[in-house]
DNA sequence: GCCATTGTATGAAAATATGCATACATTGAG
DNA sequence: CTCAATGTATGCATATTTTCATACAATGGC
C-alpha cells in the first residue's frame, strides 16, 4: 500500500492527504475489509513524516469507522461498515457531497453518473 | 462568480480551497479568458474570510499564470490560461466520494440516486 | 516471563494559516 | 487635481499543523 501513497506540498495538511488517500484506496478496492494496512511507524518512515501526523490520520479514519486499530497487533480495514440510521446518514452525506461538488464546479448529474459507473464495477 | 464559491471547514486551508475553486470555474468555462473576477475585497466580504487569505490565493493563481492583477483596476483571467482537465477532476472527485461513502456504509447506487434528486431541485 | 512490535500519550518547539487593523501605491473616472 | 476603487504591504494575535523527543501500554511469539 505504501507505494500508493504520495504526500504533496500543495498546502493541504499532510494528515488530510493521508486520510483522503486511504479512503481512495478503499474506494478503488485496493484495500479490502479485514485487510491489514501498514503500521503507523512504517507509514511515517516511508513518507518521511512524523508518527504523530500518521496517528492523527489513522485516528480520524477510526472515528469514521473505516479503520480498526489493535494495540500491539496492527491496523485493519473495518470488517462491517458502521450500521447507523442509514437514511439520515445518506441524506446528510448526499447534501455534504453536493456542496463539495458545487464548490468544485462539478455538475451533480455528472457526478451521479460517475458514481453509478463506479457502482457497476463492484 | 461569488455564488459559485463555497468555503468548507474540512481541514483544507481556505486559500487552497479558493485557489482550486477558481481553477475549477475556469476549467468549467464559467470564467473565460479576459473576464474580470471579483475584487479581493468582494471575495473576502462575501465568503467572510480575511483579505490576506484572498490575496494569497490570488497571488498563487497569478504566479501560475492563471490570473493577471492590475492595481487600481481589478483582476482578470489571463488570456491564454493553462488548460484544466474537467474530466480528470470529476473522476478524482468521484473516486474520493465513493471511498468516503463506502467507509460510511453507503451504497453508491443510493448516493447517486440522492444526488440526482438534489440536482433536479436546482 | 521475556521481549519485540504496535498503538497511545505528552510536552515543547517551529512553521504555517487566519483574522484583524492599518497604511501605502496605482489606476481611472470625474 | 481629487477621489474612490483596487491591489500591496506590514505588524500583531491566535489557532493549527508538524516535527521532535520521549515514554507508556497492550499484544503475541518464543
Amino acid at each position: 500500500m505504501l507505494e500508493n501513497l504520495l504526500i504533496q506540498d500543495n498546502g493541504v495538511p499532510i494528515y488530510v492527504q493521508l486520510r483522503e488517500q486511504v479512503l481512495a484506496l478503499i474506494g478503488r478496492g485496493l484495500l479490502k475489509p479485514g485487510a491489514r494496512i501498514p503500521t503507523m511507524r512504517q507509514v511515517a518512515v516511508a513518507l518521511k513524516i512524523d508518527l504523530n501526523t500518521v496517528q492523527r490520520a489513522y485516528a480520524e479514519l477510526e472515528r469514521d469507522g473505516v479503520l480498526t486499530k489493535q494495540r500491539g497487533v496492527g491496523t485493519f480495514i473495518t470488517e462491517a461498515p458502521p450500521p447507523r440510521n442509514a437514511k439520515k446518514l445518506l441524506q446528510e452525506f448526499a447534501h455534504r457531497t453536493a456542496a463539495q461538488a458545487k464548490g468544485q464546479g462539478i455538475p451533480l448529474e455528472e457526478l451521479a453518473a460517475a458514481l453509478t459507473r463506479l457502482a457497476g464495477r463492484a
